[in-house]
DNA sequence: GTAGGGTTTTTAATATATAAAAAACAACAT
DNA sequence: ATGTTGTTTTTTATATATTAAAAACCCTAC
């Protein structure tokens, strides 16, 4: 098989939504090039739906140019619901899917023919798919044999860690030589009031923690973006998350302590002291890896 | 096609060799697991190398196992000097050159398929050495369209440079708070001493300047590896050899500054001056971050 | 019951084929 | 000269096929 005409699809879809809201009957369509350039994909595609349209007896070509002839009926468009995602998402999905519901372990083998299969597509798209992962230093291959997932030990997490250290602390240390008028401090006090509205409802709404959790972590590197560390976070975020989900118990435990140490590095932050918001965070990562070196290594 | 028997023919070499070196006609061979074990190819590989030398008449099997039947002979061996090269190496080896040579420049498309054809291969393997590659941030590319190099420009630089002095900072301190028992203190000494004699033959020998730099950087990472750093350096000397090549011609002027500069910080750290380190290594980075910004951006 | 060899099944490396989509080219008309 | 459309070529996404190599399975003899 080669890949599915999904695009054209969904392009004459939103060409047909966006007549009916534009457009009546007469009404001359703009150009080609304009039309790829707003719907974000070649002219040859756009061509293509054009064409359909033609078929459809909805649009007429004619010296003019492209005529509207009739508005758009229920008919003509395509039922897009069951058009499947890109082979890429389905993977990734599927083998996601297996790590994360534990039927693969750190230091297992897995084949590539087999995720193929069972993800139902091909070998090619499964070994891109695992090569791209694979700089997330989770799995990895040897030449001429399987790939395995990485042993997660104990050194992996203090390797981890040393990196999450170290660029937090560099965001922090940015974040605090920002000028008093950035704006950044005044979206660090909602969040600081924000986590402190939450504290005391911590015991039953436990669960609103993460949004908080990424919304600081993100707002400190946010003030000086490094795609090189944004990318890292991908890894950690993922890792923890992976971790987390099987002691689901203890994340009120877990989540009530972090919500405490945030406020205190925000507190610090605010009253611009450095160091003490330096030891703050250093303590919070400090929690961070040895809840995670208690849950993930038996 | 499909791969080539290159494994089957260089064990056949290392079979022969092995076998003229340690044993004598009328001994009998090991194992094939043993053979395996030893030539690190799999069980199914020997079996089809030892065939050969059935038919080749040099081993026999019999019931007490396989015996040597006479010695190896010139004409066994295979010609393994134009065997290619695995297809990503071709690749790799290839596409490298391109950007070496500055056939493909920041900013610049370039297409798997003109890829394959030009370094004779196919667009699989093209495609997946790309994505291998796109993990050093120097291409990247958008769905249903072309690879690109990405755009070297200042900020890219930066940023570089940030993680850099993030890292390498990092490594510093780790190696100041080593024991004085530990054995890196020996070699940092030695590399000392081999800058201070470089150092008077510098106009002369510039070009050994290199290995002295990668030894140092590599040192002070190895006293604490981390792999996610290593990587990171794969990238920082890519890039930095790179973008060095054109300008040869200040090549000495480059290194004899940095030999100054890495002895300065040699010559602190031996002391056990941290701070006086930690600032001639800012020096030595600032110094670097400059001088490619002087190199690669016109 | 385990070490060795023989046999069969799976898997990885690599090539090639095909449809969809993009890009390049060409021809006009204004 | 520039913007539009029609046509052709190239490229990507994806599948499948083929062979080398690995792994699994089975048998036999000590």
């Amino acid at each position: 098989m080669s890949r599915k005409n999904s695009l054209f699809q969904k392009l004459v879809n939103q060409l047909l939504e966006d007549i009916d809201k534009k457009y009546q009957v007469g009404d001359i369509l703009p150009s080609d090039v304009a039309l790829a350039e707003l719907f974000g994909v070649s002219r040859t595609t756009v061509r293509k739906a054009i064409e359909y349209l033609e078929e459809q007896e909805v649009v007429l070509k004619s010296d003019s140019g492209k005529v509207l002839l009739s508005m758009p009926k229920k008919e003509h468009f395509f039922d897009v619901s069951k058009l499947s995602k890109p082979k890429e998402k389905i993977v990734e999905e599927y083998f996601l899917g297996l790590i994360q519901s534990g039927a693969l372990k750190s230091g297992d083998k897995f084949s590539e023919l087999e995720l193929a299969r069972q993800s139902e597509s091909s070998t090619v798209v499964v070994r891109e798919f695992l090569i791209r992962f694979s700089r997330f230093g989770l799995i990895e291959k040897n030449p001429r044999s399987q790939w395995q997932m990485k042993k997660f030990d104990e050194n992996f997490i203090d390797q981890l860690h040393e990196l999450r250290y170290l660029f937090e602390m560099n965001s922090l240390s940015h974040f605090m030589s920002l000028p008093d008028s950035s704006d950044y401090w005044g979206q660090l006090n909602e969040l600081f009031i924000d986590h402190k509205n939450l504290m005391p409802r911590m015991h039953d709404d436990y669960e609103s923690f993460p949004k908080l959790d990424e919304r600081f972590h993100f707002l400190l590197q946010e003030a000086r973006p490094n795609p090189f560390i944004s990318e890292f976070y991908t890894v950690i975020s993922f890792i923890y998350h992976y971790h987390y989900q099987w002691e689901r118990n203890k994340e009120r435990e877990r989540n009530t302590v972090a919500v405490k140490e945030h406020i205190d590095i925000m507190a610090c932050m605010l009253m611009k002291d450095y160091q003490g918001a330096t030891i703050a965070l250093a303590k919070h990562l400090d929690t961070a890896k040895n809840m995670l070196k208690n849950t993930a290594l038996l």
